[in-house]
Formats: structure tokens, sequence, C-alpha cells
DNA sequence: TTGTTTGTTCAATATATTTTGAACAAAATA
DNA sequence: TATTTTGTTCAAAATATATTGAACAAACAA
């Protein structure tokens, strides 16, 4: 991965597109963030070719710098809209939408990160209860013994749980 | 995802196995958990097993209970056991390896957590730093003004990334 | 209205990841 | 030693995910 830096062949596009080396670097930066996150690498290539950007782009001109194509720039600006990291802006004279960086990056990220959170302790919480109704449905089916250890061993994990919802709101005030 | 706990035909292996359908679920919810943190999903499901389990198994008995191939149980088990997250233990008269789930889950998911955590505040921190010396390498193929339009974008990044780096040992202290 | 431009959708394709299982290696037994 | 049992590796198959581009729809111009 060091290598990156100083390979210019294996960024993305060297070939036709005719940016300045920075942002070949950011767009690869980019791509790589979305990748460890979970989304697509051409939807952090995207906002990365945006991040430094003078001026809004359009469809045609993300598609090209990029070399990716329309389906693409549609589904990634669609999903990077959604997230709130980009905006389409108006340009004087011009039909086609164009799409600016949201700059305030630090907001944008803190947000995703406890929305993705909250999701996931909620889904954690129900899911929990669930497996431990199914203990109690099936309890016949097994030995005391069996059924105590279970019972224990998923009360260590509402605990869990419990514990990790409880940080949330302390991590929140922490971090804005 | 709400009818995962009804269906017993879609939960793993419903057919072979006669594990109770308390385990069955857990080891579902392994499987998830394991692939929202970007694990194989049979990883998440071998140790969603043995969690449950009342002894230690051996690689045959957790590849007939999930279904999977030797393969698989011999590659995810190496995993868990670099991860800390299952142990092998030395049954009684046999000769095969036996495994068993470390139950302080709790403090695994923190160690793995904050470990993930600095290890990528460190690369975010290193590309950061080859990007910018890159827009000073390049600073002649372009305008005054690009070249400072990009650095101060870069700027913004690398507080981003600063104060990031800043409430980690913040995390830390809270997490524990 | 018709023709043109711009944007989206989605089936087909390409790419990346996971799983399998046969071949191999290592350890234990006899 | 040869034989059996257990565990690992890795090329090939299966699966999951991302990307493409042609077909469609929507917006605008004339």
């Amino acid at each position: 991965m060091p290598m990156a830096a100083n390979s210019p062949e294996t960024t993305p596009n060297s070939g036709t597109s005719n940016l300045p080396p920075v942002r070949l670097e950011l767009i690869d930066v980019g791509g790589r963030f979305a990748q460890s996150a979970g989304l697509p690498r051409s939807v952090g290539e995207i906002y990365g070719l945006l991040y430094l950007s003078a001026k809004p782009l359009s469809a045609p001109e993300i598609g090209e710098a990029l070399s990716i194509s329309k389906g693409s720039v549609s589904t990634g600006t669609r999903q990077l809209l959604a997230l709130g990291f980009i905006r389409k802006v108006w340009v004087q004279s011009e039909r086609k939408d164009h799409f600016e960086a949201v700059l305030e990056l630090g907001d944008m990220l803190r947000s995703a990160y406890d929305r993705i959170f909250k999701v996931r302790a909620q889904n954690a919480e129900r899911r929990l209860d669930a497996v431990q109704d199914s203990l109690e449905l099936s309890r016949k089916e097994m030995t005391p013994e069996e059924h105590v250890l279970i019972q224990e061993r998923l009360e260590r994990l509402a605990k869990i749980q419990k514990r990790a919802k409880q940080f949330l709101p302390l991590i929140e005030r922490l971090i804005r």
C-alpha cells in the first residue's frame, strides 16, 4: 500500500484524464476509504474527485475523469446525495446536473457513524430478544443443564449489548 | 430479517444437524455479525456454534453441525484463534483438536475494535502526508489558485484526521 | 406535438470473495 | 519402517458484489 504513492500507473485512470497527481491520489484515498466502510470503491472515488475540484462537475465530467460508466455515476451520486456527502448545484446556463462535495466532511462522517451505530444497536437488541424467546419455546426439548447453560450465556450477551447501548450517548456527546 | 426467527427452513443446516432452534438462531446471529464486520459468514457461525456448546467441539463436529467443509473449518478456526475469540483445548483420550469459545466476548470485541481503529488511524495519517507531499511536487504544473484551493482542502482533511486521533485515547478510556 | 438532451433502471457481464475438496504434510501408532 | 489419522493448503467452483451499457423515462426546446 505505501507503493501506491509512487506508482501512478496503478492510480485510477492515469491514461485518459489529465488531472494532477495530487488529485488522482486523493481519488484513490477516497476509493479505499469507501471500501473499508463497506461502500463501492467508485462512490469514494467520486467524492475524492469532487473534494478537490475547484468547480462543480457534471455527471459526464465525473464519468470521464474516473473512466466509469453513466450508470455508475448515476448510482454513485445518488448514494452520496442520500448520505449527504455531496449536493446538487445549479450552474448557470447548463442543463446538466452538477455536483459538489460537502466540505464539512467531519460532521458528515460523525453523523454517518452514529446513524449506523444506532441501527446496529437496535438490530442487535431485537435479535437477542428473539433468541431468548426461542430458548423458552424449546425448553422441553433439552435437558435442564443445557437450558441453564444456554440461559447463562445468552445473559452474558445481553449484558454486553446493554453496556454497548449505554455507551452510545456518551460517545455521541464526546464526539460533537 | 425478523422472519428468520420463525422460519427454520432458512436457518443454516436445519436438515442434517439436530441442534435445538436456539442454537441455530445464535449461529445465524454470529454469521450476520461476522459479515457486518467484514469477515466471512462461516467464521461467525463457528463462533456462534461454540458459544452455546456445553463442551469443546472437534473440527469434524463443527463441519458436520454447520455443513461446511474441512477446509472452511480449518481456515475459520485459524482466524478465530488469531483474533483470540476461541481457543484450542485438550480433551482427554482424544487426538483431534477441540475448540471452545472464549466467553469474555466483550473484552475481545473491545480490543479488536480499537486494534482496527488504531491501524486505520495510522494508515490515514501516512496516506494524507503522502498526498500533501504530492501536492508540493506538482506545484508548478498548476495555477497558483488551484494550488491554494487544494492546499486548503487537504488542510481540512488533516484537521479531521488529527481530531479523530485525539479522540482515540478518550474512547479507549471510556470503553474499558 | 416531435425531436433532442439528460437521467435512471436493470439484465448481463465483470470482478472480488468465499467455499470446497482433493492433494499434500505432519503427527501418531503399530 | 509402513499405515492410519488429523490438519493445512490452494486451485477450481460457487457465490456475492460492483459495473456496464442499452433500453427506457422524464424534462425541455422548438
